[in-house]
DNA sequence: CGTTGAGTTCAAAAAAAATTGAACGATGGA
DNA sequence: TCCATCGTTCAATTTTTTTTGAACTCAACG
């Protein structure tokens, strides 16, 4: 029963684990997603969940629930290795299909709801009984919808600018 | 010496103030930034510090850090008001200009040292003595290159597209 | 100058988020 | 059918982030 398997990373591996790792905070996620990917990233062979718990050091918990939101993203592959009994992971290295992903489980919801909630201060405004108040948060309100607007306008753009 | 000024917050400015709250967690900033951002955006008048402590309920520690950041992103203006001893802020709606500070701030120091930490990388991988292995690393970093580059040609389109 | 109070700072406390690990369901042999 | 073990789940724990509040600086004013 071989157990050469290398147990800890190369130098260039932890670079890479620790550059994602910092790199997925700026879009909000925990270090251990960003660990998870950049060691798929750079690594030449498919791994199982065992060898990234084994490798980055982290838990089976961790590194299931990490797959788990890395998978919502299409951010890896399975297929098969060494070992019929386990899946493998191979990242998908297309930036396009990471931000595809990101946008549409993380920020789509948020723009959904942003614009129920702008729905509500419409109907909220119109009670307001002081004529310029109203007329103020009116407009104020038509700013937030434009915001809105825009922004949504913007994420189609950034999956051109992205793709291939 | 009149206090009659309004303590609490009225339904549309709670809302409104909880909307930005909840928008800004996207960009992982703290609850708090997003409360001051928001209470300024729906206010008709200028506030002092001392007003959004009141208001928000929150501490002055608080208001001071959250202005603190803000006034890196350029999000206010500071104005005169009734009391001359105060400071008076008054909340800068150009969505440009938010998100161009936010880029500025946040987005550009993080790529910078991206970048750095890439050509270490590039370093690095030259030691790879195997040569199958140098390669396919090669290859890996210089999609990380791409990868950032793109981002970059990013900014500059997306401040653009949320001009005026 | 001394006093007052506005605004900042930062160590400590509180709150929130991420990670762990043990229990569990599921699946594929034997 | 029973066993072994892969992978998931989630309550408890740890870690990180955010907030607080008291001490401080500084400027205006008498």
């Amino acid at each position: 029963m071989p157990d050469d398997e290398p147990k800890s990373l190369v130098e260039i591996e932890k670079e890479v684990v620790s550059l994602f790792a910092d790199g997925v905070r700026v879009a909000g996620l925990p270090r251990s997603i960003g660990e998870i990917y950049g060691l798929l990233f750079i690594s030449r062979e498919p791994l199982s969940l065992d060898d990234l718990v084994k490798r980055l050091g982290i838990s089976k918990g961790s590194a299931s629930q990490g797959l788990k939101f890395l998978r919502t993203l299409g951010a890896f592959r399975e297929v098969d290795g060494p070992d019929a009994r386990r899946t493998y992971f191979e990242a998908d290295i297309k930036l396009k299909k990471l931000v595809g992903g990101f946008i549409r489980e993380q920020l789509r919801p948020h723009f959904d709801s942003g614009k129920d909630r702008i729905k509500t201060l419409e109907k909220e405004v119109m009670n307001e009984g002081d004529a310029a108040r109203r007329a103020f948060y009116e407009e104020r309100v038509k700013k937030l919808e434009r915001w809105l607007k825009q922004a949504k306008l913007l994420l189609p753009l950034v999956q051109r600018v992205l793709g291939e």
